[in-house]
DNA sequence: GAAAATCGTCAATTTTATTTAACAAGTTAG
DNA sequence: CTAACTTGTTAAATAAAATTGACGATTTTC
């Protein structure tokens, strides 16, 4: 598989240009059909193309190869995109890559008995979520509790924290971190 | 006219990779026509087809595309790509861009009477030249003489000199400096 | 020296990109 | 709610890039 995603790259370009494929075909000189294709990437544009188009944005051929790799700004996830990270008896799985965010966004499986560990966890952020299902033992500081699907958290993750899966079933978190700390 | 001269790149760095157009296009699973016709820009390579050719140098599109200009690098120069400096009755003819080198050759023209002039020209340079054609009188610091066809000059020129044609026809001059200063 | 390779280029064919013209889905205007 | 517009996509036609196969010129080999 190619990581080089040109149809991607022209997508993202136009589209913060704020131009349709038509609106920018035409200041190109070309077709609206020819941008699909492109971006869908059904067909690679000659130098003389691609040259014509980012003109428009306006965009040299030096700047457009140089932008920053498709995974700073991607969007949009499908679930198999997701990364998955294993920890013990718990899964992740992780939305976009931390290398360019300062938001981390896990889907979150706990398998019964799964345990973020006695030595409590502490790092420098803030974080929160909401239960999707089953249930998970959380203690923060002090406090401790039991939370079921629909409830959620969120704290001072300096503060002392575990999570305990102590139920029967799995139980599902999707959770948000910031700054990222896996 | 465009200023970016695909071909003109793609050969550059074929030529200093080693290869020739029909090794190249081998490695790259092409054919050397359409290297050949890339090179002269005769045509415009997809943007698939110039990465499978780069990837055999190898380069990335982005190292590619930000490749210095071709005149940082350009080594042969037709007679009308010399870049006409006229100064007074002087013509000079310069050879390639100065900030990309520290050479600077000239092909020089004194037409009858033509003078740099009273005040004696003197800057942090070492500099030489042939006479072609014609003949100059050449004063260094406390030093005059005349040269004709085929006679040399060879100078420091922090000492202040000056040039003039007393001849009754023109005088063409090759020189050459280091650091340029025109 | 002549034969065999290798070089870059070019014309004709094939393959691919691009245009033309139509479509379905979504949005705005009335 | 319909009618007019915009969106992105697709199929067939056209334009352009890439292949095939050849050529003359230069270099290498014997």
């Amino acid at each position: 598989m190619d990581d080089f995603d040109l149809g991607a790259r022209l997508r993202y370009v136009r589209q913060a240009a704020g131009l349709s494929q038509r609106e920018l075909a035409k200041r190109a000189g070309m077709t609206n059909a020819a941008i699909s294709v492109i971006e869908n990437n059904q067909s690679s544009p000659s130098v003389a193309s691609l040259k014509k188009v980012l003109e428009v944005i306006p965009l040299s051929l030096t700047e457009f190869f140089a932008l920053e790799t498709p995974a700073e700004y991607k969007i949009f996830f499908k679930e198999e995109e997701l990364v998955p990270i294993t920890q013990g008896a718990v899964h992740y799985r992780q939305v976009g890559d931390m290398r360019y965010h300062n938001l981390q966004i896990l889907h979150e499986r706990y398998t019964p008995g799964a345990d973020t560990g006695r030595s409590m966890l502490q790092h420098e952020s803030e974080e929160g979520g909401v239960v999707i299902e089953g249930t998970i033992e959380l203690t923060v500081g002090e406090r401790k509790t039991i939370l079921k699907a629909g409830d959620a958290y969120l704290f001072d993750s300096r503060q002392p924290h575990r999570f305990r899966n102590i139920g029967k079933t799995d139980c599902v978190i999707v959770s948000a971190c910031t700054p990222p700390y896996l």
